[in-house]
RNA sequence: UGCCCUAUAGCUCAAUUGGCAGAGCGUCGGAUUCUGGUUCCGAAGGUUCAAGGUUCGACUCCUUGUAGGGCAACCA
């Protein structure tokens, strides 16, 4: 299914943008990281349905792998046989294979690996990175501190290795009862990192593994399984959610711990949530045990079961992945963007038929008794290229929808009313002549008379009248159930509950209507499950499985069709159009008085910041020394004397500068690129000798280089040494400051974009940014860019 | 309170890596229409979180803040 934009011809040199893991991933193939290959992995785990939330993981890593020429392998991830089960191991295939997506025989279970992940433990235990630890679960927890407190060391972390080998066989054996010992790495119990204050590896649990039985007594916790199951299958790209960004470096540490590069890496993107539903898999489980919901397919569920038994198709949710993309920014999605996809999708898909929901009897009074005239009716309109048809009557008693007739029709509506004509679509036009109620006012049926020469396809035919509805003739009508769904949840945020309440107190009562009285036309008989259908001028429909035979047909409604006369009306009643558009101008200027207010709540005024706040006495007076002797502005003296080398640094350069002009560069420079690209090492380590920098600084300084090209030259600095002055002869990096060279390049770049130039002088001055950059590009960075500009000005001027 | 991540239009994302701030959805108009659907055309909508700095030029680099999120399961 193309989308509108793809479809559009794309601009010659715009080039498809790339989100930041198709960046990754074509990084590494360029240079050369993988092999070549491309594999990544798709890991459920097998404790509960797929959501749409796994859609978005499983277009990313089989989209991925296909897009890059790999493959993507399946695997659950089945490391806690408390919670997982083989029926979630079917309904999880069954749901990829529905969106369309093969795993060949790459079907892995973590189970499997038990034998292999057993012998890495033993393995980090012979290289001293793991041990048995004893202390109990509370303790454990104590020991490890903190986020703002380090932890401390197990007493257990210094038992030999032969202990730690012979107490891990053990608990293998089923020796020890639960929680008598796990297995833990040995890293850093004072980490910042939490994850790597030694973290437990493996565990005891006596419990049955729905795979392995009773095969093991100890179970690899996820931080072990993970990685290493990703090692053995000889995955290259890891994605996962960014809860496990924290997570990485210990993937990091196990991958190396046991194998040897080329090696996978774990790369995290955003989750998304979405409007008016719940996408935690513990709160979907609390749903189906508490029957909230009937089942994991329920129809309103966000499961792909249940979209795909609501009529969504699997293309509709593949769009709408792709519409949401792929960033590291939490998120919630309008809803408005998968209702988009779903009804883009089934616009094309779904034919038409007619179906009265709430039946509103109408006899044509004109029309003779006992005659019904077959007509043919396109399953398609006209703007979609399929041409199929069924054979639809007409008769003297037909229905149609309650809600298209109004007794006292409300202004702008446009379908029948007493006195007033519609068309019935396929048919005729017909006029309301009389009202007939019931004793309690009620309006039971109605008396229409019908235009015989206006007869759909007939010639006079054109006649025109504002409305066409839907309708279906009494006698061949067949009843048929229809279950209206709207979203489960009332508002927006369903996981934002006050104090007390939880996410249930936010459930919407109306999710679900049942409509039993609907009559369908006659050729929708001998539809089967999973049938989709247009109800014209209502939405999209499909076949539940609960049908059981064509008296019985029951339809789901997979979404409404966009109603922008119900958007536009308040509790039932439309708008005049003046109040309308008072309306949404008044709703404009609150939102505007919303965010300006929003804005100024957010400005504090604006405290000046203080750039000694966060040193010590020490560094405080340092900092003001640096400041008063040499001149250097007190942000950066506060950034220097964070640290002594920087300070001995930074001395050194001073003395071999010649104009105190050139110390403040000089300071400058060694806070906004030195510092930085050191991360934390010290100075006197870098290849950047004091003495190099005063140098590079002072080529900039005489207008040698721009500070571009000082840029580039320090890049060169950084990594292999060497001075400036030979790095920018070698490297023909001197600054071009030759007016005619340039004048040459900017008559050159102005009559290649002579439409820049017209809209450069029509007032759109930012462009002088575009031509400069022009001027750059082809002198590589060495063309004078003040020269430049001012060349360029005077040109576009004449 | 420590470490890490994030911040661009109402929402979700782009911006060829320092060179014209754009797209889709949504909203509002108009055209077309035997579906109040679709399609087409158009418009509105921006302090790129803030303040400072570097640069000819900053969404992009540096500094300091602010806001939101993650991390102290023998879950994944």
């Amino acid at each position: 299914m193309k989308r509108k934009s793809e479809a559009a011809p794309t601009a010659p040199n715009s080039t498809e943008s790339r989100n930041f893991i198709q960046q990754i991933v074509e990084d590494d193939l360029k240079h050369d990281r993988t092999n070549g290959r491309v594999m990544t992995r798709f890991p459920p785990e097998p404790n509960g349905f797929l959501h749409i939330g796994h859609a978005k993981a499983i277009a990313i890593n089989f989209g991925i792998a296909a897009e890059y020429g790999g493959v993507c392998n399946l695997r659950f991830d089945d490391t806690n046989p408390e919670t997982e089960d083989m029926a979630y191991v079917q309904a999880i295939k069954e749901d990829i294979r529905w969106l369309g997506f093969d795993w060949g025989d790459r079907e892995y279970f973590a189970s499997d690996y038990f034998d292999q992940l057993y012998e890495f433990g033993i393995r980090l235990i012979e290289d001293g990175k793991a041990f048995v630890d004893s202390l109990n679960e509370e303790e454990i927890r104590e020991y490890r501190g903190t986020v703002t407190r380090p932890g401390k060391d197990s007493p257990h972390r210094t038992r030999s290795i032969d202990d730690n080998l012979d107490l891990f066989r053990r608990m293998r054996n089923g020796e020890f009862p639960d929680g008598a010992h796990v297995l833990r790495a040995k890293i850093d119990m004072s980490s910042n990192n939490m994850l790597m204050r030694d973290p437990v590896l493996y565990r005891i649990k006596h419990v049955s593994h729905y795979r392995r039985g009773n095969d093991f007594p100890i179970y690899p916790m996820y931080d072990l399984a993970h990685p290493l199951s990703d090692a053995i299958e000889g995955i290259t790209h890891s994605f996962c959610t960014l809860e496990f960004e924290v997570h990485r470096a210990l993937y990091d540490w196990l991958v190396d711990a046991v194998f040897d590069p080329p090696r996978p890496h774990q790369y995290e993107f955003a989750r998304f949530n979405l409007d008016y539903t719940v996408m935690s898999k513990r709160k979907l489980l609390t749903m189906v045990e508490d029957g909230i919901v009937d089942g994991w397919d329920d129809p309103r569920m966000p499961t792909l079961a249940g979209f795909r038994r609501r009529g969504v198709t699997p293309e509709a949710i593949l769009n709408f992945a792709a519409m949401i993309g792929v960033a590291k920014a939490h998120n919630r999605v309008d809803i408005a963007m998968l209702e988009y996809a779903i009804r883009d999708d089934l616009n094309a898909k779904a034919p038409r038929v007619m179906c009265v929901l709430r039946p509103l009897r109408v006899i044509i009074t004109n029309y003779p008794d006992n005659e019904t005239e077959w007509s043919d009716a396109p399953y398609w309109p006209h703007d979609i290229p399929k041409e199929a048809s069924r054979p639809l009557p007409f008769s003297r008693e037909i229905f149609i929808e309650q809600d298209d007739f109004q007794e006292n029709p409300e202004r702008n509506f446009h379908r029948l009313a007493p006195g007033s004509e519609v068309r019935l679509r396929y048919s005729y036009i017909i006029c309301c002549e009389k009202v007939i109620q019931d004793a309690d006012g009620a309006i039971t049926e109605l008396h229409c008379t019908y235009d015989k020469d206006t007869r759909s396809g007939s010639t006079a035919s054109e006649r025109r009248v504002k409305g066409t509805i839907h309708w279906v003739s009494a006698s061949e009508a067949i009843p048929v159930q229809v279950r209206l769904y709207d979203r489960l949840f009332a508002v927006p945020d369903p996981e934002d509950v006050p104090e007390g309440k939880t996410f249930v107190d936010h459930l919407n009562p109306d999710s679900l209507k049942v409509l039993t009285n609907c009559l369908a036309e006659p050729s929708v008989k001998n539809c089967s499950v999973g049938d989709r259908f247009q109800f014209e001028r209502q939405g999209y429909f499909i076949v539940d499985k609960d049908s059981k035979d064509a008296e019985t047909l029951v339809f789901n409604r997979t979404i409404s069709l966009r109603d922008t006369w119900a958007t536009d009306r308040v509790g039932g009643i439309r708008r005049s159009d003046g109040a309308s558009k008072k309306q949404s101008s008044l709703k404009e200027a609150r939102t505007k008085e919303k965010t300006a207010a929003d804005r100024a709540s957010a400005i504090r005024p604006p405290t000046p910041v203080d750039p000694l706040t966060n040193l010590d006495d020490e560094q405080t007076s340092e900092a003001l020394r640096l400041e008063k002797s040499y001149g250097i502005p007190l942000a950066d003296a506060a950034l220097i004397s964070t640290e002594l080398e920087w300070i001995a640094f930074f001395e050194k350069a001073a003395a071999l500068s010649d104009s105190p002009g050139r110390v403040v560069s000089v300071a400058n420079w060694i806070v906004q690129e030195l510092r930085p690209a050191l991360m934390g090492q010290n100075p006197a380590s870098s290849r950047i000798t004091a003495k190099n920098l005063v140098r590079l600084v002072s080529l900039q300084a005489e207008d040698t280089i721009s500070r571009r090209i000082a840029t580039e030259i320090f890049g060169i600095m950084l990594e292999k040494g060497g001075d400036p002055q030979s790095i920018m002869d070698e490297k023909g990096l001197r600054q071009i400051s030759d007016n005619a060279a340039i004048s040459e390049m900017v008559v050159q770049i102005l009559a290649e974009f002579p439409d820049r130039v017209t809209a450069f002088k029509g007032g759109k001055k930012g462009l002088i940014g575009f031509f400069v950059g022009q001027v750059m590009q082809r002198s590589k960075g060495k063309a004078n860019p003040k020269l430049a500009q001012s060349i360029l000005l005077e040109q576009l001027r004449g």
